[in-house]
DNA sequence: CTACTAAGGCACAAATCTTTGCTTTAGAGT
DNA sequence: ACTCTAAAGCAAAGATTTGTGCCTTAGTAG
């Protein structure tokens, strides 16, 4: 569809609005949950017209999407060479990410698109978890390391967390997330 | 909000349009998935009016709820004795449960209620989940085993589940389960 | 500075979804 | 059978959400 919202005239008022309606998003859908949120709600409170809303974004699914695809990969943590840092690192990170009001919906969002999407959403979304850990693992081989399997690691960290985090299950921390590594690097005292 | 909506009347009209609604509901939801539903559309598939839709459930929120809540426990294999079979069995169902169509959304549902009943949803839901297999786990500490705690149960053989699931992962079937079951049970073969 | 044009605002139409008062149907009790 | 009444149907009003044509605004390029 629309290839991507942010180039065409990233002067200004364009840029302006799409960040307004972006912050506007990530608030209404933090305090009232996804489900409660609909476009012309985001366009009330970004101060812009509900049309705009419907010709850039189509649907407030799309909407999520986007906002969901342009506000991770900020402040992501950077590789330090030790496989356990670094899987702690990028897993704390990415508990933070999903913990944030909003956190979980945002994550659901490229999962919900419309059925004919779906499946490219889902994929999407799990290639950029993926990508996170993906260089954490080579790095980890190129130094003649054997690290788990990348599926391993989305089984034993990231499923976790997603779940704990869903289910608001209490003591998902850091802590937390130090012991799911060392579960899965048994061999390796930190 | 409303106790319980299948007791009024058993007998007849009510226990029909109940299912009816019910089995619609499920339809509509695995073919275009929950966010693509409305009450109207669940009502016109069922043959129902609307308004009755409207008086006895309210949102189609609370609707998925009572679907929910009145599809599983049916079906649930028995308790065998054996700690690893158990727990095999008890998640192999869970997974057929999750994959069924709408399976995950539904598994939502009692997720997504309004903000201020979304706690009181979470926790039930969990708690559903649990109660499967804390009686696994309490048989086996009977028998003066020394089965892993549930909260391990739930990280390493639900959790991946619920996720790959949700992300459609391949491969995710009963010979994967019994994976899992067999990496949090290391000392005793099969 | 001026012309060009993508993108936003406005207003109105159409489609949906929700709610509500009143009527009708059909279990349940006697 | 007859009565009582919970629950369903009907219909119309209200509220929201979606979709569109036309006009205005304000980056951008020359």
């Amino acid at each position: 569809m629309n290839a991507d919202t942010s180039t065409r005239r990233p002067g200004g008022r364009s840029a302006r609005v799409r960040a307004a309606v972006h912050s506007a998003a990530v608030a209404l859908v933090a305090e009232r949950g996804a489900d409660q949120v609909t476009l012309p709600a985001v366009a009330e409170r970004a101060g812009v017209n509900s049309s705009t809303l419907y010709r850039r974004w189509g649907t407030l699914a799309a909407l999520l999407a986007d906002v969901a695809k342009h506000r991770g990969d900020v402040d992501a943590p950077p590789l330090v060479g030790d496989l356990r840092a670094d899987l702690e690192n990028q897993a704390v990170w990415t508990l933070a990410e999903l913990s944030r009001p909003g956190g979980i919906a945002f994550f659901r969002a490229e999962v919900a698109p419309d059925v004919d999407e779906r499946h490219e959403g889902l994929r999407e979304c799990l290639r950029r978890v993926s990508e996170r850990f993906r260089p954490v693992l080579d790095a980890a081989r190129e130094r003649g390391e054997e690290p788990p399997s990348l599926e391993r690691v989305l089984d034993r960290i990231i499923a976790p967390l997603y779940f704990r985090v869903v289910f608001s299950i209490p003591g998902t921390d850091e802590a937390y997330v130090r012991e799911l590594v060392a579960g899965l690097l048994p061999g390796r005292p930190a």
